[in-house]
DNA sequence: GGAGGTTCTGCAATTTATTCTCAATTATCC
DNA sequence: GGATAATTGAGAATAAATTGCAGAACCTCC
């Protein structure tokens, strides 16, 4: 049994005074049926519908995409574009992502272990747990190909980023 | 001997192409004496270096920030105010988020074995790590307890989250 | 240590993303 | 089916971030 059917969501609407109207029944059809690994912004979500016939207005897109990640349906996602994406929060397909700084390439992943973490940080201060992210920020090797630091050493990055961890640092000059 | 002085980091802007100017001098300078755990917002910088009376430009500090984040100087969070927040990258106070969707207090946390799967995953696919964040979505223990969610069951929560991990859910009707 | 060339800054205007306002509409509950 | 409260749509408003440009500042190279 699919965790996502329309009415067990119009159950959850309805158990915190919320309703389940055509506009949402739309929104949540598209995700559901968005491939694997796709998501939208609010953005192309409205040109989507559009394309549809099924205008949605640009607002209630915004308040429904916010309302279901409130609730857990949706993940809001922050990478590299300068805008939000969301998608459905699957559990069964939980995966974290991995983005180019340069290029903005993205690149999803599975870790369980990363879930494992949070579980236990959000037990620890008696948090419930909604969703978690892992982003990682990085440079991909076409970037780091076409000169990404150009005119820098190549260990550059390394001697900067976190992934030298130093122990005893402290921040003064 | 500090990972942040204004020498090397003066060096680094030097091999990239880059120059280190006395309005990049005194934003490094800020977040050098910030206190940890501490970050702000481009504005809160604004504000604060109008009150110095060493006033720099909104343009400067929104293109300085953003260089010094993409050369892993600085990171960027995205917390849940609505705006990016900056702090140092310090390798040894490395941390995460943990963020009230509700209230939006944010909690930070340490946890090592984040970074060594960020790790893995950049070198599997050949990435050059710049940094990453684990941010997660959670309900405080005060906002439950001031009825969120309101009108459903306690449990609620539990059945949509991912904290309860389904195999075998496809995204259909 | 100065010239030359390039980057950087500040200002103002602009873009982009998102939220708000409010009257009209509509889902829900009884 | 009717009362009630939530929701929608349209556009205005807000907030955050970016851009273009002219003048100033910095780095490199001799």
């Amino acid at each position: 049994m699919p965790l996502y059917t329309t009415n067990s969501l119009k159950a959850e609407f309805n158990a915190r005074g919320w309703r389940m109207t055509p506009q949402r029944k739309k929104i949540l059809h598209v995700f559901q049926n968005l491939p694997r690994g796709n998501h939208l912004s609010a953005e192309e979500l409205h040109d989507l519908m559009e394309k549809r016939q099924e205008g949605i207005s640009l607002s209630t897109i915004y308040r429904s995409v916010k309302l279901m990640s409130r609730m857990g349906i949706l993940r809001e996602l922050e990478l590299a574009e300068g805008h939000k994406h969301y998608e459905l929060n699957q559990p069964a397909h939980h995966h974290h992502h991995m983005v180019c700084i340069q290029c903005n390439k993205t690149i999803e992943f599975k870790n369980d272990s990363i879930l494992k973490q949070s579980l236990k940080q959000v037990e620890k201060e008696g948090f419930q747990l909604i969703d978690c992210q892992l982003t990682i920020m990085a440079i991909c090797p076409e970037a780091l190909r076409m000169g990404w630091p150009s005119t820098l050493p190549s260990n550059w990055s390394c001697t900067r980023s976190i992934a030298e961890k130093v122990e005893k640092q402290e921040p003064n000059e």
